[in-house]
DNA sequence: ATAATAAAAGATAATTTTATCTTTTATTTA
DNA sequence: TAAATAAAAGATAAAATTATCTTTTATTAT
């Protein structure tokens, strides 16, 4: 579905919301254990999230990685999704063809759109917020 | 959300069913024009398709691949799926866990299983001769 | 100011996927 | 039976993705 880069982007994301609520900021060899990733990828893959301003980063002594309370309820799947992986889950053709379209649409067209549009619409309404408040209540695990 | 080697399996499928149902056998060559891909790798594709009995092949003069009439409302795109990419995209976790579970859930596991589910019906029940139909109708298209 | 901390940036390496090329095997037609 | 045809099998190569390591930059505390 998503690419290991994407995975890791969304746990890491996940993670850190958690930590933000309870005000702690988290480094990169703190995140990459929690979800099990390997280190120096996810920080290649932090980088990204920052640069998109998806995460704060902050340098140096108690530096690390947080997100702003406000904006965890208004941070959704989709945007992880776009930063790391572009739109082609959205705009793809499920055949791999650039010139499908509506107008001249491939075999699974139609077929296809019903599900990505489903899964468009989950991910453009699914908050890191709600999904960081599983994680606390011990509902959901992000490790084995 | 299938590798490019799933997306020339299926183009190459409903191609090949088109074809059968005009009784013509194609080529490797044949299929490689009309569907738009590599032609050697759409070969060792074919190869796997051979094998898992998705299509026929004939060697020698007048060969090629085929699909037997009675065959193709059985074939569904499931089943292609299945033989090149494996069941990843159905038991698959989104968040690639290995022990994400019903009972260990990670936190994304109940949003992505609405997608996976409506995902898993529509390859179950999408028939390669409908598909191939549509072609034949000229509602659909391989190319551009 | 200096040392320590932690992320950013850059370079490199391993693995997987995609793609190609060559040789072999099966089948048909002349 | 020999030549031609077409797929199968095997070896290799290119590209993309995943992963690691080193150096630099920013920040904090001493």
């Amino acid at each position: 579905m998503f690419s290991k880069a994407c995975e890791y982007a969304i746990r890491s994301t996940i993670y850190i919301a958690e930590q933000s609520n309870l005000d702690k900021r988290v480094s990169i060899t703190d995140i990459a254990k929690a979800i099990d990733s390997p280190e120096a990828f996810t920080a290649k893959i932090l980088q990204q999230l920052s640069k998109n301003q998806i995460i704060d980063s902050i340098k140096g002594p108690n530096g690390g990685f947080s997100i702003e309370k406000k904006n965890m309820r208004n941070l959704k799947l989709s945007q992880i999704v776009l930063a790391i992986d572009g739109d082609s889950i959205y705009k793809g053709c499920g055949l791999g063809f650039k010139e499908c379209s509506e107008k001249q649409p491939c075999p699974v067209h139609n077929k296809f759109k019903i599900v990505r549009d489903e899964l468009k619409y989950m991910l453009e309404n699914t908050t890191i917020l709600e999904l960081s408040l599983g994680l606390k209540e011990g509902l959901t695990f992000l490790h084995r």
